[in-house]
DNA sequence: TGCGTCAACGCGCCCA
DNA sequence: TGGGCGCGTTGACGCA
């Protein structure tokens, strides 16, 4: 399986230093000049940068990497392909586009996240409109038991015989009796159709 | 200044 | 047992 897309190989991997910027972005509304900031984390990492960024002795301040606007493309596109990666692909993607394998994880870990606080959010609408459409027509049934009731209750009045039924179950006579909870509370639950799943 | 976003971290769990 | 992952959290940053 490709892990790049095909156009990958034009990518734009600018890495800008602090103060300089030569590749304005007009990009996802939110601040053009974040991109100044990078340098130290965008770099490609020598074999050591792990240790050096956990610092054997004091954690240095930790500064805040935004991916570029080609960055995020390309991890997309691979994270279309594929929600994980093997060592191999993580390594490829990493050196490609200038990262740390690590953070190459991290960025599909948390893109994982939010992938499924999506999924979760739009189960949550999806369940609000449920209960609201069971609800309505838990009132609706209601409605009509009480309209029956009161039908029932008129038409005893005229002639006693008719309260009395045919069990279709034991097929004895009884006297008929209207429960007074025709309409059960159904857990939502259980009666959920199937959920499309986004993908 | 509060808030939303997101990269990064830390920890526990699982599995080959 | 080490690596990968999920999950909760932290901290930097931009914006209204």
């Amino acid at each position: 399986m490709p892990i790049l897309p095909e156009n990958s190989s034009n990518l734009d991997l600018t890495i800008s230093t602090p103060g300089f910027s030569s590749s304005p972005r007009s990009d996802e509304g939110s601040g053009g000049g974040r991109e100044q900031l990078k340098l130290d984390m965008n770099r490609l990492p020598s074999s050591d940068d792990d240790e050096e960024l956990s610092h054997g002795g004091s954690a240095p301040p930790r500064k805040k990497l935004r991916l570029t606007k080609e960055q995020s493309r390309l991890l997309e596109d691979c994270f279309r392909q594929n929600h994980t990666l093997n060592p191999k692909q993580k390594e490829t993607l990493a050196k490609h586009l200038m990262l740390r394998p690590r953070q190459i994880e991290v960025w599909f870990q948390n893109r994982r996240a939010r992938s499924k606080l999506k999924q979760t959010e739009m189960e949550c609408e999806y369940l609000k409109r449920w209960f609201g459409s069971l609800t309505e027509q838990n009132n609706r049934l209601h409605t009509e038991v009480e309209e029956l009731r009161a039908m029932k209750v008129g038409s005893s009045t005229v002639t006693s015989a008719s309260s009395h039924t045919m069990c279709p179950r034991c097929e004895r006579v009884t006297t008929a009796a209207i429960p007074s909870m025709a309409v059960v509370d159904v857990p939502a639950k259980k009666m959920i159709p199937p959920l499309e799943r986004e993908h």
